[in-house]
RNA sequence: AGGGCUGUAGCUCAGUUGGUUAGAGCGCUACACUGAUAAUGUAGAGGUCACCAGUUCAACUCUGGUCAGCCCUACCA
């Protein structure tokens, strides 16, 4: 009995005997401590990815988060889809490099910092500086860092941490600045730059004074229902050679008919847009606010929106000005939108101080656009093109100028004739220096009882001139600015922009290259996507996220586009010598040759480790004056024989001096270390020093020079009673870098930060000699990440001087495209746009190969989780309760990552008890008979497969089943397929019926005891269920077999599970390795590893598959199944033998195949015989159904008569059928010949047996008993009644009993003919009826109760 | 508004190229088993496959439309 058993569950990590462990709870939470604290200390996610090989990569790119948010429990589902095929992948023998990164920048941490500050944007260069302000955002981003770490580690999501990517370093922004140059210097066909500067009209906020991100448009609440003025507005045609056709006469009043909900554009309107297909009409009607005859054209499906069909063709006359019958004749039908197109009006309300000859000969014309739509309006949009987005392209797509006042700059972009406040300006007639939105307004003006907004202003003035056709009132949703809560003007603005439109082909043809999970995605929400691409708009107006690195002349003649800081340098060097800087800030920052210390320290990165070396060499070089001083009375053990050195790299460190075994590190500080982020510096690093043990003295370089025996004292005082014990020799620092405070999370910036406000300080000269200024924006955050297959290493100077088209630092080279990612649907537009546009655009490459996009987690109630609703789930509470495992794979398992999954903990639960629970048991069930028997696996001595039983090989060939279903759902990116299959093998298969029909083989021969049955002897037993003999090879060997064929499923199957569940999966690997794993390394075997994710993936084995077995013991199962539900029925006990089953032969393979079940079915079912039935018996009754798959595409119509006729067939004739081969059939006069292959022969009837059948499957089973069948089922009862007993008095398995049971008619005849059974069975050494006897009372059934007396010899 | 995803048992989900008895697990009910035992097994009840039309001999499956939930993108005038 293993010492452990009976014990609680205690967490050791190396076993302390060669026994397999044995747990008496299933403890998730627990095997995860234990396994992280081994992989922490065994470091096994290092070796496993540093023991593949470098050209064998799988490469993996991480979307960065941003950390300024707590994780959730969404995270851990993205995460979980990342980390697994990362696994996988790593256990099919790839290098899966994974190196984190955090998303630093966006507006959400502006926000978040302007509410925390208690400012505005507009606050931002006022109340605070600009410095200030990005030193706020640079500390808040990385807020909860340490909490995603921990989410990290708990959840068993590998990735490096030690060794991200940040968005904000130098290095990163300066990579992204390379790629806008490629950009910027990439041109299309026509000689257009893919990065330029434009218009585009965005969403404007001129209560703000700012625009607004589509962000912030989309932030709840934005959108409104407002009632605003609506104006149907009428355009009176020119009458020339385009609009002839629809003239009468050359004096007839022909006005189009444009509907707009802000008659404020209406100055600005420029052209009319029709939909080329929509079908126009020329109605004769009269102005209805004047009564003048007019004609009018619009949509034909629009005039039921603004005439009563009563009213056509009614007498003109009979109206008068404020009838509501408005009398119409349609005059001209079928114009069809392109007809229109060309066509010339007046201008509805002309501002002169605005007119052109450009605008007069270009404007006011009816253009075609396809977004045109019937559905309310007119069919003709009106259009102005400064203040709607469609306006605009409709406009820019048909040559329309611009209409605005004159701009001296650049006459084809006109001022807005509304200004930035919100107003007209003053040169508009009678509206001019009016707020074009009555919300603009203060409250007192708006309720003053005069005031009327400026859009009902207009309107009254189109009425007036009779150039309205209908004024209303109309509700409609508005979008409002979220700071001041007024509506959003859409309003010109200058941007720079990606042409992405230009690459739209090319990009959706990369796309198709793409392996998308789910394949809708890509070809759905992300292919019409790209199909619809338009120019991507990079320019941000805000000050925490990555400078546009474009300098221009005031006049925007002359501009450059910085590729690198090395380029920015050498500008800037030009612009000094100019005389338009004083000097280079950026002086030595990111060159190669001049690495800073305070740029690789603060950036806490591993890179900077050998950098760090060099730079300590590079300082022994160049000693100060101090320093040498001092050292030349240190070196050579001179100070009380302590060896010091010099410019030592201690951790993240190089310290002036240090003595290792004393732990003190002397510092000699220059005048430099006077500025304030220098003594910040020096505290943080005497701060990190003391923690990892050092003491710090520091001397000033005058201290030094002037008293270098004072110094030598103080230091000879502190070595001479050091605070620390001399505990430590010169050895290996176990400091990992990365662990001093990084500047993110200090919140340093510094004057070499490529951000604003240094950046902005920058002034660079033109090539004529002109100062050009940097443009301002910043670009969108998007383009952070999608940069990161390039950034996140960097620019590589030596390839980029030599022209290297991808002057990346390696292992860029191996590391892209990445062959696998995965983020939230959401970030379809998001991250996997931007990958994908940067990628096609400068490289024409895919950034990844396939992808995996997960759904939402939302709660139990298919309810988006939010902190308002209360409903949000922590995700450590439930790592907690539950352990990573299960919780990771009740969501792979549940539902397809990429569907929303409903959270719900009851199924982790499902999942705990019904996977882990099960393989738990199955393996304590295993080690409690290994350990027993003393078993061990060997994996050089493993029985040879075809010489065992049909169940061994039945699982083993279920099992390799198993695997190649796994590898290929896992192939193909399909986790909930792959975890079923393992779900469903482990219980179905592996549990319920391998170990369950296994059982007795594991303790029936063991411990070897003198009243034991030889198995040889089974037969002679008697009890006549087949014997082990049998059903196996029987005996020891044949246990052996089962030990080996069941360690083989289990390890197997713990591999498969190691990607989804990787705790549980090592947990259980080394479970099961533990008291082997010596031997193993030292045979170098496949089990040598100590972790399971370091091992190599099963091979699929077509061998040890065997489909015809499979086939046999499918018959098996559902043969007992049937033969179970008899029993059921017929209440007969299945304890209770029974003598025969009979089968119905099927087919010719029928007999043979289930011959090689029959001792597994016989007892299972406990039946003593098997009997086929054939037709020949003449019992059977057999009944036919139309095969309708073969038939249906035979008999087309006829089908249904067919089936009819079939199922009346009788048994002579299906007989017949089976005898002839065919069966020919007239059907409504066709003649078909029907094959047995037509026809599903089922069995209907035994008569006088018990049947039950499924599908063409039946079983007949005879219930009739006899004595000796009712004996041995009581001694069945007898020995299930003691054994409880043995059970109930806590007996150990192996002890031997003495049974004394009260004499009782009942059980006589059990007890004569069967007390040897019995006594075997419960291991006793006697067994005698006797009419006294003290002990428990015991039902045998519902009259009989027995005295039995049970006790340990 | 457009695009996408989803809709199958009380709940969570499967359902292959269309084929006639639509499955699994959980839950529920009943029973069995009792050397895997705080386990396990068997059986039963439970369905208008969201709705409507169409194609077809035959539709959960294909087509069109409607409805509902969710996501993304959105000033349709």
């Amino acid at each position: 009995m293993c010492a452990e058993r009976g014990l609680e569950f205690n967490i050791r990590l190396h076993p302390l005997t060669d026994m397999y462990r044995e747990f008496k709870h299933l403890n998730l939470p627990a095997i995860d401590a234990e396994v992280r604290q081994f992989w922490e200390n065994e470091k096994i996610f290092e070796h496993s990815v540093n023991q593949r090989p470098k050209n064998n990569a799988f490469v993996f790119f991480e979307g960065p988060p941003s950390a300024n948010g707590k994780p959730g429990i969404h995270h851990v589902m993205a995460r979980t889809v990342k980390d697994l095929f990362c696994r996988y992948n790593t256990l099919k023998g790839f290098r899966v490099e994974r190196k984190g990164g955090w998303d630093t920048h966006g507006l959400p941490i502006e926000l978040q910092v302007e509410k925390e500050l208690g400012i505005t944007k507009e606050d931002i260069g006022k109340k605070v500086t600009v410095e200030e302000y990005n030193a706020a955002c640079r500390q808040t981003v990385m807020r909860y860092k340490n909490l995603w770490d921990d989410l990290t580690i708990r959840m068993g999501y590998w990735a490096d941490l030690d060794n991200p990517y940040i968005t904000f370093e130098n290095e990163y922004i300066e990579t992204v600045w390379y790629l806008l140059q490629r950009l910027y210097n990439k041109k299309t066909a026509d000689g257009l730059s893919f990065l330029y500067k434009g218009f585009t009209i965005q969403p404007f906020s001129p209560a703000a004074g700012t625009g607004l991100s589509t962000h912030e448009l989309n932030m709840p609440g934005t959108y409104k229902e407002v009632t605003d003025i609506s104006a149907v507005a009428m355009f009176k045609l020119k009458h020339d050679e385009a609009s002839a056709s629809l003239f009468d006469s050359a004096d007839e009043d022909v006005r189009i008919l444009a509907w707009t909900t802000t008659p404020w554009t209406l100055p600005s309107n420029v052209a009319l847009t029709v939909g080329p297909n929509i079908d126009y009409v020329k109605i004769k009607t009269l102005s209805p606010y004047t009564g003048a005859p007019v004609s009018i054209v619009l949509a034909k499906a629009r005039v039921s929106g603004y005439f009563n069909a009563a009213d056509e063709n009614q007498p003109l006359g009979d109206f008068k000005v404020g009838d509501k019958k408005l009398p119409y004749t349609i005059a001209k039908d079928g114009i069809k939108g392109k007809d229109l197109v060309g066509v010339r009006y007046q201008q509805l309300l002309p501002t002169p101080a605005a007119s052109t000859p450009e605008l007069e000969a270009n404007a006011f014309r009816v253009i075609p656009g396809d977004w045109v739509t019937t559905e309310d309006g007119t069919g003709v949009v009106h259009t102005a093109p400064y203040f709607g987005a469609d306006d605009f392209r409709a406009s820019k797509a048909a040559g329309i100028p611009f209409i605005g006042l004159p701009n001296d700059k650049n006459a084809d972009l006109p001022w807005p004739l509304v200004d930035r406040q919100g107003k007209f300006v003053e040169e508009v007639p009678e509206f001019g220096g009016r707020y074009v939105k009555a919300e603009y307004y203060s409250k007192e003006e708006q309720a003053d009882k005069d005031f009327k907004p400026t859009d009902l202003l207009i309107a009254l003035r189109l009425k007036e001139d009779n150039k309205a056709f209908k004024i209303e009132k109309y509700k409609h949703n508005y979008p409002h600015c979220w700071r001041t809560d007024k509506p959003v003007l859409y309003y010109p603005l200058d941007s720079w922009f990606v042409r992405a439109s230009a690459a739209k082909e090319r990009l959706a043809e990369l796309n198709r290259t793409i392996n998308w999970q789910p394949e809708s995605t890509g070809t759905g929400r992300f292919g019409q996507w790209l199909d619809n691409l338009q120019d991507w708009n990079l320019s941000r107006s805000r000050y925490w996220g990555i400078p546009l690195p474009i300098w221009r002349t005031d006049d925007g003649e002359e501009e450059i586009c910085i590729g690198s800081v090395m380029e920015l340098n050498a500008e800037i060097e030009k612009s000094v010598k100019a005389g338009f800087m004083k000097s280079n800030p950026y002086k030595g920052v990111l060159t190669d040759d001049e690495p800073t210390l305070e740029k690789y320290v603060f950036t806490g990165d591993k890179k900077f480790w050998d950098i760090l070396k060099s730079y300590g060499r590079d300082n022994r070089k160049n000693p100060t004056e101090a320093e040498d001083l001092l050292w030349q009375a240190l070196r050579n053990r001179q100070l009380d024989n302590y060896k010091f050195r010099r410019q030592h790299q201690i951790g993240t460190f190089i310290a002036d001096f240090a003595c290792i075994p004393a732990k003190l590190v002397i510092e000699v500080d220059g005048e430099y270390h006077g500025t304030p982020e220098q003594v910040e510096f020096d505290q943080a690093r005497t701060a990190y020093l003391n923690n990892v043990g050092f003491s710090v003295i520091r001397f000033t370089n005058q201290e030094v020079m002037k008293n270098l025996n004072e110094v030598l004292d103080k230091i000879r005082e502190f070595l001479a009673s050091p605070p620390n014990p001399l505990s430590i020799g010169e050895g290996e620092y176990s400091v990992t870098p990365g662990s001093s405070p990084s500047p993110m999370e200090r919140g340093l910036g510094g004057e070499a930060d490529l951000h604003r406000p240094f950046i902005d300080e920058v002034v660079l000269v033109s090539p004529s000699g002109r100062p050009m200024r940097r443009e301002t924006d910043l670009i969108d955050v998007w383009f952070d990440s999608g940069a990161m297959p390039y950034a996140q290493w960097g620019l590589d100077y030596e390839k980029l001087k030599n022209g290297d088209e991808k002057p990346f630092k390696a292992p860029f080279d191996v590391s892209y495209p990445a062959t696998f990612i995965a983020e939230g649907v959401d970030q379809t537009r998001g991250w996997f746009y931007t990958l994908h546009a940067i990628a096609g655009m400068v490289y024409d490459s895919v950034a990844f190969k396939n992808v995996v996009s997960n759904g939402l987690v939302l709660d139990k109630n298919g309810e988006k989780m939010s902190k308002s609703k209360g409903n949000v789930v922590d995700p450590f509470d439930t790592l907690s309760e539950f352990g990573a495992d299960a919780t990771r794979w009740y969501m792979m398992s549940n539902a397809n990552p990429w569907d929303n999954l409903k959270f719900d903990t009851s199924g982790i639960l499902e999942v705990r008890n019904k996977l882990f629970g099960t393989m738990y048991n199955t393996y304590n069930f295993f080690a409690l008979y290994a350990n027993l028997d003393g078993f061990k696996h060997d994996e050089f001595n493993v029985f040879p497969y075809e010489k065992r039983s049909e169940l061994d090989r039945w699982v083993i060939s279920k099992l390799y089943s198993l695997v190649a279903e796994y590898r290929a759902a896992m192939d193909d990116y399909d986790v909930t397929k792959a975890c079923r299959a393992i779900e469903d093998f482990v219980d179905e298969h592996l549990s319920n019926w391998y170990v369950r029909l296994s059982r007795r083989r594991f303790w029936k021969a063991s411990p070897p005891s003198p009243l034991s049955i030889r198995e040889g002897e089974h037969n002679s037993a008697p009890i006549s269920s087949p014997s082990l003999m049998e059903r196996g090879l029987g005996g020891e060997v044949d246990k052996q077999a089962a030990y080996q064929t069941l360690f083989e499923c289990l390890m197997v199957t713990t591999q498969l599970m190691a990607s989804v569940a990787p705790f549980f999966a090592d947990w259980m690997y080394r479970n099961l390795t533990d008291p082997i794993r010596g031997a193993a390394k030292a045979n170098n075997s496949p089990l040598r590893h100590d972790s399971v994710h370091l091992t190599d993936l099963v091979q699929p084995d077509a061998s040890k598959v065997d489909q015809d077995l499979e086939k046999r013991m499918d018959y098996a199962q559902r043969i007992c199944s049937l033969a179970l539900s008899i029993r059921k029925k017929e209440k007969l006990r299945v304890r209770q033998p029974l003598q025969k089953v009979l089968l119905p032969v099927l087919d010719e393979a029928f007999i043979a195949e289930v011959d090689g079940v029959k001792a597994l079915i016989l007892s299972e079912i406990n039946v003593k015989e098997l009997e086929y039935v054939t037709d020949a018996s003449g019992l059977l009754k057999k009944g036919a159904k139309a095969n309708f798959k073969t038939l249906g595409a035979k008999l087309g119509k006829d089908m249904k008569d067919a089936a009819a006729m079939i199922a009346g067939l009788t048994n002579e004739q299906i007989n017949d059928l089976e005898k002839t081969g065919s069966l020919a059939v007239t059907l409504n006069g066709n003649n078909y010949s029907i094959t047995p292959e037509d026809l599903v022969i089922t069995t209907e009837d035994l008569p006088g047996w018990k049947v039950a059948s499924e599908g063409a499957l039946t079983v007949a089973l005879d219930v009739t008993l006899n004595d000796a069948l009712v004996a041995e089922g009581t001694a069945r009862d007898l020995v299930n009644r003691i054994q409880n007993l043995r059970k109930d008095k806590d007996f150990n398995v192996t002890d031997r009993i003495a049974v004394r049971i009260e004499r009782h008619a009942a059980i006589e005849a059990a007890v004569a003919q069967f007390g040897a059974y019995i006594q075997e069975e419960v291991l006793a050494n006697s067994l005698s009826l006797a009419d006294q006897v003290s002990g428990e009372t015991v039902e045998l059934n519902d009259e009989v109760s027995l005295v039995m007396e049970v006790s340990v010899v």
